[in-house]
RNA sequence: GGGGACGUAGCUCAGUUGGUUAGAGCGCUGCCCUGUCACGGCAGAGGUCGCGGGUUCGAGCCCCGUCGUCCCCGCCA
C-alpha cells in the first residue's frame, strides 16, 4: 500500500465537534480509523481523536478514488477525510455519539499512516483485564477514550489547584531533584556522582527542607506540582514517583492550612465535576480516631466502633467472664443483609482465626437478625443467651445490619494507653476486612458518578514520637520538623513526659484514604535541637546531616507550616478509578518495572567505571 | 521479607475423574453486500496450554521448582 502524504493540508475541525449546525460546510478532519463498516459500495469510517468520534461516509458512485482508499483503511490507521458535513436526517441519525446528528461525506482521503493489527483493540470499552500487555503497549493503551479522559480529568484538576493556589498569592517555586539524602522514613533513590566519585545524590521524598528554607527566604507562600521518590514496596495507590501538590505558608495557625486546603479541593473537586458543599471539613484528633475507628484514617462512611463498657453492670461482667478494666467494642457494618446460619458460623470461625495469632484471644460475639426483633447486649445476657447469639443494638442500628462485639480474653493485661490503642486498632482492622467483605452488599462503598459520597476529615493532634520497641527509642511520628503544641513545650511535656507530647501536625482524609499530611514546623533552633535529641541525635550528627538547616534556623526564621497532598490518588478518586496506574501516563508494576521503557537495565561497564561504581555480586 | 489470586489463540474466557485431533466469542485474513454505527453473510488462518523438571501407558488437568502480573501484610515520617 502506498502512503498519502500530508501536504498542506490542515484540520478544519476536530473529530469532536460538529453538529448539524455545520450542515453544508467542507471540513477536514484528522486522525484515526476507530471502525470501519463495509457495505460493498458504501463504507463507513469512524475517525476518532482525542475530541470525539466522527462517522464519515464513502459512496463508490460519488467519490470512487476515496472508497478505494476506505476500502484499505483499517483500525488505528490514520487519516485525513475531507468532505461535506451532511445532517443525516431522521431515522439515521446515532443518539449515543455526541457528533451523531450528521456524517462526513467523504470526497478525499488520505492514508497518511497505516498500522498493524493492535494486541488489544482500542476502540472497544471492554475492559483488558491483562495489565502486563497494557502496559507493554501504554501508547496503545493510552489511546483509548477512557484513559484519555483520565488525563484530562487530571489536567482539569490540576489547572484547578494551581489557578486556586496563584489566586491566593502562592508562588510556585520549583527545588532540586538532584538533592541530599534527607532524614524521612522512606528508602532514598540514589543518584551516584561522577565528579564526587563514592558520593550520591538522592531523589527527593518530598521538598521538605526546601520549602522551610524558602520559608525563611521570605516567600511568604509557596507551592509547587512536585514529583516525590520512595523507594518502598508498592500498592494499588503507591507508586515509586508519584506527585505531591506541596505547600508551605509562612504565620499560619492550623486553621489556616485548613481552610486553603478545602478551597482547592473544593475548587478541585468542582473541576472534576463535583460541588463539594461549603460547610468546613469535619474534625477529630489522632486519639478520636483510634479509639472509635481503631485507625488513624476513618472512612466516615462507616459508623464508628461503640465502647460498650456502660452497658456492663459488674453482674454482667461477671456473667461473661469480662475484667471490669477491659474494654469492649461493638460495632455494626450497615445493610449487610440476610446472613445463613452457616455463612454466620463461618463468619465467627474467622474472627477467631484472624485474631488467633495476635496474643489476645478475642471473645467473639456476632449475629445478625433480619426478621428477628432485637434486645440490648443486656437483656441479651440476661435471657442467658450464649456469647455468640447475643446481638449488639447500637445507634441506628436497622435489621440489616451485621454487628459484631468484641473484648479482650479475660486476664488479658491492659495496662497504659498504648495496649488499649493497640487492641482498638486490632478491631477497627477487623471492622475495616468485614466492611470490605460486604462491600457489594451494603453498598456504602459504592462509586457512581457525582453520587459518590465523600467524606473528608481532618485528624488533628498526632503524637510527637512513636516508642520504637525494636531500637528502644524515640522515633518521630509525623517528621523531625514538627512543631510540638506550644502547651506541651510550656509544660515541660516535651522534656519530662515525650509520650504525651502532641504534635501540630495532621492528616486530610478521604474515605478512609490519606490524601494529605502537613504540620506547623519548628522555628525556634533550641526547640529543634531538642527533638533532635530526642530523637536520638548528637549535636555533632545534626549538624552534620542538616548543618545548613540548622544554620538557617538562627537567621530569623518565621513561624511557619504546611502540608503535601497526593495529586495521584485525589484523580484516582475523581476518575472513580480503583488504581493510580489508571491516572498515572506511564506507571511501574508492583515490582517497580516499567514494561514500556524495560526500566531498570543494566548499565554499561564504561558507565560504570565512569562513576566510580562496582557491582558485588552476592553469593 | 511473608500471604493470596491468576497465567490456555492477538484479546476475553471455557476446558468434566488424568484419556483420541485443545474449544467459544471478539479480533484478524479473503470474498459478498448502498444506511451501518458492537453492521451483516460465507469461507479461512491462528496454540511452546508462562517456563523447567517429575509422577503416569498417557498431563492443559496431579506433584516440585521457577518466572511474570495483580491484591494484601510488613514497609511507606
Amino acid at each position: 500500500m502506498t502512503l498519502d502524504f500530508l501536504g498542506t493540508l490542515e484540520r478544519s475541525h476536530k473529530c469532536g465537534d460538529l453538529r448539524s449546525s455545520h450542515s453544508g460546510n467542507t471540513v477536514t478532519l484528522m486522525g484515526w480509523v476507530n471502525r470501519r463498516r463495509d457495505h460493498g459500495d458504501l463504507i463507513f469510517l469512524d475517525v476518532r481523536d482525542r475530541t470525539g468520534i466522527t462517522q464519515v461516509v464513502f459512496d463508490k458512485s460519488v467519490s470512487p478514488e476515496a472508497h478505494a482508499k476506505a476500502e484499505a483503511a483499517r483500525p488505528e490507521f490514520v487519516v485525513a477525510v475531507t468532505g461535506a458535513v451532511r445532517d443525516r436526517g431522521e431515522g439515521l441519525r446515532n443518539p449515543k455519539m455526541l457528533t451523531g446528528d450528521i456524517e462526513v461525506v467523504g470526497s478525499e482521503l488520505l492514508l497518511l499512516n497505516d498500522a498493524k493489527t493492535p494486541p488489544f483493540p482500542i476502540a472497544d470499552d471492554a475492559p483488558i483485564t491483562n495489565e502486563e500487555i497494557r502496559l507493554k503497549y501504554r501508547y496503545l493503551d493510552l489511546r483509548r477514550p477512557e484513559l484519555q479522559k483520565n488525563f484530562a480529568l487530571r489536567h482539569k484538576v490540576t489547572r484547578a489547584i494551581r489557578d486556586f493556589l496563584s489566586d491566593n498569592s502562592f508562588l510556585e517555586i520549583e527545588t532540586p531533584l538532584l538533592t541530599r539524602s534527607t532524614p524521612e522514613g522512606a528508602r532514598d533513590y540514589l543518584v551516584p556522582s561522577r565528579v564526587h566519585p563514592g558520593h550520591f545524590y538522592a531523589l527527593p521524598q518530598s521538598p521538605q527542607i526546601f520549602k522551610q528554607i524558602l520559608m525563611i527566604s521570605g516567600f511568604d507562600r509557596y507551592f509547587q506540582i512536585a514529583r516525590c521518590f520512595r523507594d518502598e514496596d508498592l500498592r494499588a495507590d503507591r507508586q515509586p514517583d508519584f506527585t505531591q501538590i506541596d505547600l508551605e505558608t509562612t504565620f499560619p495557625q492550623q486553621s489556616t492550612i485548613f481552610r486553603i486546603v478545602e478551597g482547592f479541593l473544593r475548587a478541585a473537586f468542582k473541576a472534576g465535576g463535583i460541588d463539594l458543599p461549603e460547610v468546613s471539613f469535619l474534625q477529630m484528633t489522632y486519639d478520636e480516631a483510634i479509639a472509635k475507628y481503631g485507625i488513624d484514617k476513618p472512612d466516615m462512611r462507616l459508623p464508628a466502633m461503640v465502647d460498650l463498657s456502660a452497658e456492663l453492670t459488674a453482674e454482667l461482667r461477671g456473667t461473661l467472664k469480662i475484667d471490669a478494666t477491659l474494654p469492649v467494642y461493638g460495632f455494626t457494618i450497615p445493610r449487610v443483609g440476610a446472613l445463613s446460619g452457616t455463612q454466620r458460623r463461618a463468619l465467627v470461625d474467622e474472627i477467631r482465626k484472624g485474631f488467633g495469632d495476635c496474643g489476645l484471644d478475642f471473645l467473639d460475639v456476632a449475629r445478625l437478625r433480619t426478621n428477628e426483633a432485637f434486645m440490648p447486649l443486656a437483656e441479651a445476657i440476661a435471657a442467658k443467651l450464649t456469647a455468640e447469639q447475643i446481638v449488639f443494638c447500637g445507634e441506628n442500628f436497622t435489621t440489616d445490619d451485621l454487628a459484631v462485639v468484641i473484648t479482650p480474653k479475660p486476664g488479658t493485661p491492659v495496662a497504659w494507653n498504648q495496649d488499649k490503642q493497640w487492641i482498638a486498632k486490632r478491631v477497627g482492622g477487623l471492622r475495616l476486612e468485614l466492611a470490605k467483605k460486604y462491600a457489594d452488599k451494603h453498598k456504602l462503598f459504592e462509586q457512581t458518578g457525582t453520587a459518590k459520597d465523600f467524606r473528608f476529615l481532618w485528624v488533628t493532634d498526632f503524637p510527637m514520637y512513636e516508642w520504637n520497641e525494636e531500637h528502644k527509642a524515640w522515633d518521630a511520628a509525623h517528621h523531625p520538623f514538627t512543631s510540638p503544641h506550644e502547651e506541651d513545650i510550656k509544660s515541660g511535656a516535651l522534656w519530662n513526659d515525650k509520650g504525651s507530647v502532641r504534635a501540630l501536625a495532621y492528616d486530610i482524609v478521604l474515605n478512609g484514604t490519606e490524601l494529605g499530611s502537613g504540620s506547623i514546623r519548628i522555628h525556634r533552633q533550641d526547640v529543634q535541637a531538642e527533638i533532635f535529641r530526642t530523637l536520638g541525635m548528637s549535636n555533632e550528627e545534626a549538624h552534620e546531616r542538616f548543618g545548613f538547616f540548622l544554620d538557617a534556623l538562627e537567621y530569623g526564621t518565621p513561624p511557619h507550616g504546611g502540608i503535601a497532598l497526593g495529586l495521584d490518588r485525589i484523580v484516582m478518586i475523581l476518575a472513580g478509578a480503583s488504581s493510580l496506574r489508571e491516572v498515572i501516563a506511564f506507571p511501574k508494576t508492583a515490582k517497580a518495572i516499567d514494561l514500556m521503557v524495560d526500566a531498570p537495565t543494566p548499565v554499561s561497564e564504561a558507565q560504570m567505571r565512569e562513576l566510580n561504581l562496582r557491582i558485588a555480586h552476592r553469593s
